[in-house]
DNA sequence: ATATTAGATTAGACGTATTCTAAACTCCGG
DNA sequence: CCGGAGTTTAGAATACGTCTAATCTAATAT
């Protein structure tokens, strides 16, 4: 996704494409590690120190709300976010907390009868346990 | 399960049953609703004044940890928990937060070479959309 | 029964992540 | 150029959860 992309999304789901929305945007899409949002703030602010840390926040609320960015809940952690591209799972470190990719494959539905009148958006396969660093040994309690 | 069965579950793990751990599980499995930390300590305070706040977070992390407890971390809200009782899966409303059971199925777990060096711990299928309140008409907020 | 002691509890201070506020700025159409 | 919706800002405020150090208690050993 090149700067003309990333411009035209934004566009297309009613978002000014402005300085700070853009650069957070840019930063997720080349940076799939899953940064949580202090991390990104750094980074945005590095590049561009007029940036605030509101405006950070602000900014990914909307692109979660346009779909274009995904939000990852972690027990007791900042939350972490990346840009929607290719179709993944997400694997969450009980003890590190990093959320890693996985593989995407399909996710069977639930059955009509026990949705009931609930509307579904999306369903979100989450696994759980060590990463390959934490599995070595009781290493990082947070990784690089 | 009924009081006996909670002591000994308690036992089992290890857990001494004082009066406040023993409240905070007794409320979980009589209340299947997913409540909050906050919920579920008005709920043993109110009963047992003594109780702190302070208790229920830590009780709430042991149980946790024994596994007699899941927690369900929800994005930009507090988090709920429920007791491990029949296996199901979650269903999390976008609009007000509530955290719904929703019928349990099989989950595929992912190929072995995608997995890597990771240790699998479990895999949590979670369903996003409105509830059937928040379905109805852009009614709560907080739903009862 | 009683003593022992690791484990549990407490109130309130503290910390971190996130949202709010109100004023200022920016972009664009009219 | 004017107006107004959408954005940005710094810092205050809030929400949620954790920590501390003194005190207490449940389960075990005596």
């Amino acid at each position: 996704m090149d700067a003309r992309a990333i411009r035209q999304s934004l566009e297309d789901s009613g978002l000014r494409c402005t300085a700070q929305r853009y650069a957070v945007m840019a930063f997720l899409v080349e940076h799939a590690g899953h940064p949580t949002a202090a991390e990104i703030f750094a980074a945005v602010n590095r590049v561009d120190p007029r940036s605030s840390r509101a405006t950070t926040y602000n900014n990914l609320r909307d692109l979660v709300r346009a779909g274009l960015v995904r939000e990852v809940a972690v027990e007791g952690r900042a939350a972490r976010f990346d840009a929607r591209g290719i179709r993944h799972h997400h694997f969450v470190c009980d003890r590190c907390g990093n959320v890693e990719d996985l593989e995407w494959y399909d996710v069977p539905r639930p059955a009509s009868h026990s949705l009931g009148k609930r509307v579904l958006r999306e369903c979100e396969l989450i696994f759980r346990g060590l990463c390959s660093n934490c599995a070595r040994r009781r290493a990082p309690r947070k990784a690089s």
